[in-house]
DNA sequence: TCTGGGGTCCTAGGACCC
DNA sequence: TCTGGGGTCCTAGGACCC
């Protein structure tokens, strides 16, 4: 009663669509930096990471993660290209349909990952590989950039196969193969097993997953808990996860950003606060979310990253009273040096029952809510905002990596 | 010359309640 | 005399993913 899933992933998917979209950049080592306008100074963008190296680059040993002077260190001529979410999200969504010609049950994993199960469907097309060939042939002709393609019995194998044949490249691990492709696949490789993970289990001399696979169940589970039990599995090949469409409700939303430069004043602070604040309310008020629960993300220059958060005694979605709250949270904290990163989120969210309020002071701010929801939205974010708001030199609107097209998780509030 | 931003899930200790 | 055992909620942090 196996499954038939199948995992495409996009090859170095924005540098491949800014490749397609601008032809001078065909055939040249390009590296896509983060699109938020609050990285660039003087001109060009600081603060920011590579999301994806062309092939070219990456043969230069540009990868994902470094930020712009490794970049160029170790490819002098490398082209930065800042990023297009809007562009890549659009390109997502298509690539979902074109998906959903072939089986209803596409899980849109990333902005440049699905997974397929394609065990009802497959028989209409042919084989599971003709599957996954016509698939790379549709994203081919449609937008002009190549996919790996990987099919396996769940979707830990599925996401194997496409790893190990990337690019442009399509891999059937059928089940009776599972055991032999990963006996000597070393686990840091195996999706769901990291840095972390992979250094404790190396200590316990295990290195590969037919390693992982033979360790008795109970070992694993004393020393990783819960996670042993996957962990277990994971080495045999075996992963249950099904196939499932985005849910519907998130659980959090947030956002956070690395500052054009450290700050110590909180005047600054609280501008940045409550734009945050603004990011977070609109885009739970856009989607129908209320939530009990504030947190308040900071980074000091030294890159030490804490958490503080709040519960709430109503859940909300109001800009003002996320604001004060974070005001609050901060308040709170000794600061010990200048702020690097700040960032708030909203959880433990649940349904807007979207019915007006009895009391009449909370229905007018609802109302003023939405009216400047409205007009932000016809011209853009931050066209119409709270008194105490304004920050020289950065008064763009952020638009942070989308990695879900659509739904909740879409980032660009539009 | 430094090191993004969006999430999910799990753990563990303490408060508090019955 | 000395110390139960459930449960939930709250908080901070850490693992993982793209």
């Amino acid at each position: 009663m196996s499954r038939i899933t199948l995992c495409v992933d996009m090859d170095a998917f924005f540098a491949s669509v800014e490749q397609k979209t601008k032809p001078y950049l065909k055939g040249k080592p390009i590296a896509v930096i983060g699109s938020a306008m609050h990285h660039m100074v003087h001109g060009s963008a600081k603060r920011t990471v590579i999301t994806t190296a062309s092939y070219e680059a990456r043969a230069y040993g540009v990868k994902t993660g470094m930020n712009i002077y490794e970049g160029k260190k170790v490819c002098p001529q490398l082209i930065l290209v800042i990023g297009d979410n809007e562009k890549y999200a659009y390109t997502c969504m298509e690539l979902e349909r074109i998906y959903l010609t072939f089986t209803p049950d596409v899980e849109v994993y990333s902005i440049d990952e699905a997974f397929l199960d394609i065990t009802a469907s497959y028989h209409l097309f042919g084989s599971p590989e003709t599957v996954g060939m016509a698939i790379k042939k549709a994203v081919k002709d449609r937008f002009g950039i190549t996919c790996t393609i990987g099919i396996g019995p769940n979707k830990l194998i599925a996401k194997l196969a496409s790893d190990i044949q990337k690019p442009d490249g399509l891999k059937w691990i059928k089940p009776e193969d599972v055991r032999d492709t990963i006996e000597d696949l070393p686990i840091k490789e195996l999706w769901g097993i990291g840095q972390k993970i992979s250094a404790i289990l190396g200590t316990m001399g295990i290195k590969t997953c037919g390693e992982l696979g033979r360790i008795p169940l109970s070992v694993l589970r004393n020393r990783f808990g819960i996670i042993g039990i996957r962990l277990k599995a994971m080495g045999l090949g075996l992963d249950d996860s099904p196939v499932t469409r985005e849910p519907e409700d998130a659980k959090s939303i947030g956002h956070s950003m690395t500052l054009p430069k450290d700050i110590w004043d909180r005047r600054e602070i609280d501008a940045y606060l409550l734009r945050l604040s603004e990011m977070v309310g609109r885009r739970a008020r856009k989607n129908g979310f209320i939530g009990k629960v504030i947190s308040l993300v900071i980074r000091y220059p030294d890159f030490e990253t804490f958490s503080k958060q709040k519960t709430l005694k109503d859940f909300t979605n109001d800009t003002h009273v996320i604001y004060l709250s974070a005001m609050d949270i901060i308040n709170s904290i000794r600061l010990r040096d200048k702020i690097r990163l700040l960032g708030v989120s909203l959880s433990t969210l649940t349904r807007d029952p979207l019915q007006l309020s009895l009391f009449k002071e909370s229905r007018r701010r609802k109302s003023l809510l939405q009216t400047m929801d409205r007009i932000n939205d016809r011209y853009g974010d931050f066209t119409l905002t709270w008194g105490s708001y304004k920050i020289q030199e950065d008064n763009s609107g952020v638009i942070s990596p989308a990695w879900r097209p659509s739904g909740v998780r879409c980032v660009n509030v539009k």
